[in-house]
DNA sequence: CGTCTATTTGAATGTACTCAAAAGCGGTGG
DNA sequence: CCACCGCTTTTGAGTACATTCAAATAGACG
């Protein structure tokens, strides 16, 4: 049940059984049907979710109503409106299942109440938050510097298993292209695709 | 001389004299040039890196030799090429002073002890993490759904005093337009620039 | 003062977008 | 099982924002 957790968190700290069996009463197990929302921008982020199933998704909406994919967040990742939950204000992001997913959730609270009790979560967390930097630097650089196709083959390399199974027009608000564009762009004879 | 970190940190945990002093045994001053490297892409990345005055600037060069800017630092800011300091291998980011700075770093070794010693310094750098987590991803929203002129002005709202010194030029590269395209959107009749 | 770099300006070009409409696909209910 | 509905994907023609390349001008620094 919190295995996939657990294990995710075992890689990077080690918890006594006390310290096992205090995290775990403070998380909460929750089921989201397809489309169903996690989060809605303007409201306040008061929880933390990790993933164990299924896949969830955070983005935005442009004043021209366009969404903007922020992350995906399949099993075995956490997803959050970083700055709702930090500074506790009205978020900007919406978060919602792409998939049926399970999630297990918790609460600012009692992630600040972790902290103390357990100070390696500190650790936990902040390897986390480097690793989600890391990579969100990586995304920019690349909408820096690449054009679409590249950013596209990037993002299959990236994640091979789930462009397997998201509908197309996803992945554009990922890439940051229309999905007409992407459409052109998949059925353009190869002689034309820029490298 | 340390008195700007000291009391960057101080807005986020406490320290006693002992863990203050212990923590600046680890730091050593430096002095850059304008133009001189802290970091090249390919280099792997010892040092942490604490601006006191002056400004840094982290930055990748793409396929087609183009300048990517992916942070400024000015006083009282902190910068790394975050992959490869985490990672321990080489970078893709060059790191240089804009102007002559003043910069205090802390090697990854030393990081470590001082986890191991002061661990509420696991919490000042997550907290860190978090709000630069917080800024990269806003920075990308506006990267996705924003017009240049709008990223523009965004930017002037978020580095009030930095535009005023900046050249053009290092603007363009953070913005993500060329340094040509900037210059017609500043010279542009106000009739026709965008919303 | 001369050199090097940054900025400006212009014309031609390209990548990706807009709008519109058709075609495909999946689920639901009769 | 088929028909229908809504949503996604495809396709096309016209357009726009931003780039490319080239050259002139301005500014900064030694």
């Amino acid at each position: 049940m919190f295995t996939l957790l657990l294990s995710n968190i075992a890689k990077h700290i080690h918890l006594s059984k006390e310290e096992e069996s205090f995290f775990i009463s403070l998380l909460q197990l929750k089921k989201l049907k397809r489309k169903q929302f996690l989060f809605k921008e303007g409201d306040i982020h008061k929880y933390c979710t990790f993933v164990t199933s299924g896949c969830l998704r955070s983005y935005s909406i442009d004043k021209n109503g366009f969404e903007h994919i922020m992350q995906f967040a399949p099993a075995n990742w956490w997803i959050a409106d970083m700055y709702s939950f930090v500074a506790q204000k009205p978020g900007n992001l919406n978060i919602d299942a792409i998939f049926d997913s399970e999630i297990i959730t918790i609460q600012r609270t009692d992630i600040e109440k972790l902290y103390q009790a357990v100070p390696k979560f500190e650790r936990y967390f902040r390897v986390l938050a480097e690793n989600s930097l890391i990579s969100h630097q990586n995304r920019l650089m690349d909408n820096l510097g690449l054009s679409a196709k590249e950013r596209y083959d990037n993002f299959c390399r990236s994640y091979p298993t789930l462009i397997q199974t998201l509908p197309q027009k996803q992945v554009a608000a990922y890439i940051g292209v229309t999905p007409e564009f992407l459409s052109k762009m998949l059925n353009m004879p190869i002689t034309k695709q820029a490298g």
